[in-house]
DNA sequence: CCACTAACATAGCATTCGCTAACATCGAGT
DNA sequence: ACTCGATGTTAGCGAATGCTATGTTAGTGG
């Protein structure tokens, strides 16, 4: 039985669409890591086969690696979140969605790396990209502070700027530890999220009185 | 008198300090608008002369850049926050310094786009950047807000999270503001950093008895 | 004025890059 | 077994890149 030189069983043929999925994971991977111009078509080409029978051009490959990503986002968001809504348990609501920014952003740095590539680089996905992320987010976090406001917990404040100033702290802090880990505070991520949510929840929550 | 031909008058000779400073400028534009490799000695060669007589490569080109934008920071940092300081003013005095953070990024996007691009390409200088523009900052928070905790004036929190928390939040807004102009709140920035401040400093406030 | 040196300009080298073309091989169908 | 088409491999083309080498020119000092 004869194989191709070098080849091992495992790397069998593929069908067209598994094997345009392989050269786009391989692709996310090799972009993240050096963005466009610093990610060679040869690098890519030596770890998945027959790229130019999938893609034309590099920027062909590139567009279709960022929308690819950008598809993606805060995994479990319903999830987590759902139960400390119903509860009205708005210290788990905060914490608990810090926790799955700074989660994801670990779990895939990838993820940062190529919104920031694509920005920098002016990709005309990149906005797209950034509003797919911000929207996951966005959905959540405004359904609940309005519900709160209404309910008279939290104070009057514009929800966008509230939903959108908790998210930046944390993400600064997540981004921070996948673009300069070494720059970080010396303290346990569920530490720092913590007292990060107490500062915000303190600065929302209408005053006893 | 017979000058180089199609070269103006104001294309005199420099010295070599002079030179080495204005290639440097020149790169530091065009390492900021595309990156390490996306940048050519090409287009800097020709944007300014003799850049091989004062750097051999271009990757020393690029760390000379690197270092030399890293060195800038948030200017008049100590004029604008003494006089809050002084006077106790804490709204003032956070909301200034906000302010000063969005100015500062949006009057020199090639800051932070050097900071991002050397992060991303894993430049050995990137932490040091990081790390400096850090350093100018907490230098006057940590130092303000050790005092009012002292004072009984905010709530016991580490000041430390307490200071990254407050940039984080800012410094992502005015990331935005350079990376993703398309997708920040349609707010003046004036009016967004007043309302980010209003709910952080309500979060450091010790509840009013 | 002349000589010298530092600043400047440009042609060209060797290498790398994105991509094409030609050929090889697998796998399904007859 | 054979054929055909889709998948896979590799050599090589033309252009781009970082850098070198060579020659030119400005400016200073004697």
């Amino acid at each position: 039985m004869s194989n191709s030189k070098g080849r091992s069983l495992a790397r069998r043929r593929m069908n067209a669409e598994d094997r345009r999925s392989a050269i786009i994971s391989a692709a996310i991977r090799l972009f993240a890591e050096n963005g466009f111009r610093g990610a060679t078509t040869r690098q890519i080409a030596s770890a998945v086969p027959v790229l130019y029978e999938h893609f034309a051009t590099k920027s062909d490959l590139y567009r279709a690696i960022i929308d690819a990503k950008s598809q993606q986002g805060i995994e479990y968001l319903r999830e987590t979140l759902t139960p400390y809504m119903e509860r009205r348990d708005d210290r788990g609501f905060f914490r608990n969605l810090g926790l799955l920014i700074v989660e994801f952003y670990d779990k895939d740095p990838d993820y940062v790396r190529l919104l920031m590539f694509s920005a920098l680089e002016g990709h005309e996905l990149a906005d797209v990209y950034y509003q797919r992320q911000l929207e996951i987010y966005l959905e959540f976090v405004l359904s609940y502070t309005r519900q709160r406001m209404k309910a008279g917990v939290f104070r009057r404040i514009n929800p966008e700027v509230l939903a959108r100033s908790f998210a930046g702290m944390v993400s600064s802090y997540a981004q921070a530890r996948v673009l300069f880990p070494n720059c970080v505070m010396d303290m346990d991520p569920k530490a720092a999220i913590d007292k990060m949510t107490r500062i915000f929840l303190h600065g929302i929550l209408k005053t006893q009185d």
